[in-house]
DNA sequence: TCGAATTTGTGCGTATGTATC
DNA sequence: GGATACATACGCACAAATTCG
């Protein structure tokens, strides 16, 4: 019966995280069974049942049919340093940041012409169905996918110029900025909104992941004198990984 | 009885949702309630709630107790702004971060002392066990909550000081930045890491979301000299705002 | 190899509390 | 107040997967 204040299911299930993320119910461990839970907390079997799918949609445990729930490795994600920003080399707070910063790994791409969407036009300040130079990206980090990255740039801008393919040429895979400023166009401004969702099946297929898994996307623009000049969507397993930002006060 | 191929419970909400997403149930209607799915599916009253249970942890309706369940109305995320970074004024492409960037709304907030988990500890630089004023917040804006955020700052910083509490006193509610300054600490620098994951169940309680719903997530951590002055967790939900950054380049 | 026990996942019927209309 | 509808809760049944003797 409900006497107290929350839902007995809400009760049962917040017991049972606290002694996950207290490390009493380490990874990989069985939860108690329904049976058992019924049993431990006087509940029944609905609520047994409500608080597991509870902790299944927070990600905390994944039910196996016929043998148990466990309890998820909840790897400590690394960062993903994104700020041009670099602390006065040796200030103690950004050590992990210096080290882990600049290794990029290796990637793969590929790049076709296409037209123009609507939300990418908007994005671009373009109209739809102008031409663009769209490249895909798959990421690597000690072998393992790590990002996803799709961008576009307008070929009212590149083309026609040595840097129309982002990957080809003596400025293949250089970046956008320096790519830009060998054609005289000076990148001077970045927004990153980053947001998170679902991840799409063919994202979680390509990340490693499994369905349901939470993925962070980063629209990313690069601007020079308040004309977007390339956009690009990055798609990062929240699971893994964290975007680190460090910004100058002022 | 399960006959065909997936659960029946996931054949309602499928039904349920096409007809959602190609606009035959437009937002704001309601769904059928309980006991006509019962009826027009011909499955129990089990099954009718698991299925808007489903749709209710997609994010696609919403149920209002005594009421019904009402188609939710998708909006385009809002942009939350991070950065301390501001373009000059009247550069086109940043028109919408000035306009939504300062609007704060209104929120609450308690405070209380406490002891450093090992995790704050680290992040302020500190030992386990040492003294901490931990705050709470809860933003609203237009009534609705859009952000929690839990805030600790080392005692050894503010302890016997005005700003000691950040909400009391003249500079209650002014930010880290201008309470530091009262007390001539001088904040140079400020690092958010963004995470995301699927929210807690209190979490999406206080922000009006359901169970499985994706938070994102900023450790946010000030820096005076180089020395942590303080940190928060900021929660928000993922399918209503994305986090803007600003940069510049270089 | 077989079978029994366990466990999850799904499904059913019912009852009660409570919010809304 | 009464009717409606959602939210929580109880107890039960069965299929499928797994485990283990």
């Amino acid at each position: 019966m409900t006497f107290g204040e929350q839902p007995a299911y809400l009760r049962v299930a917040g017991d049972l995280r606290k002694k996950i993320v207290d490390g009493s119910l380490p990874p990989h461990t069985r939860l108690p069974s329904q049976a058992r839970i019924r049993e431990e907390y006087g509940v029944s079997d609905t609520v047994a049942l409500e608080a597991r799918k509870v902790l299944m949609a927070e990600g905390l445990v994944e039910g196996r049919s016929g043998s148990g729930t466990y309890v998820r490795e909840r790897p400590v994600p690394r960062r993903i340093a994104r700020s041009g920003f670099r602390p006065p080399s040796g200030a103690t707070p950004f050590r992990q940041e210096q080290a882990d910063g600049e290794a990029r790994g290796t990637w793969e791409s590929n790049s076709a012409q296409a037209e123009a969407s609507v939300a990418v036009a908007e994005r671009l300040d373009i109209r739809p169905g102008d031409r663009v130079m769209c490249t895909r990206y798959v990421f690597r980090d000690a072998g393992e996918t790590m990002m996803l990255s799709t961008s576009w740039e307008p070929l009212a801008v590149t083309g026609r110029t040595p840097v129309m393919l982002p990957e080809e040429g003596p400025l293949g895979g250089m970046g956008v900025v320096e790519r830009m400023a060998a054609i005289d166009v000076v990148v001077d401004n970045v927004t990153e909104e980053v947001g998170a969702r679902p991840g799409l099946a063919e994202e979680l297929l390509a990340l490693g992941g499994v369905p349901g898994h939470v993925v962070v996307v980063i629209q990313r623009t690069y601007y020079a004198s308040g004309r977007p000049v390339e956009t690009a969507d990055v798609v990062i397993p929240a699971d893994r990984y964290r975007v680190a930002y460090h910004l100058p006060v002022k």
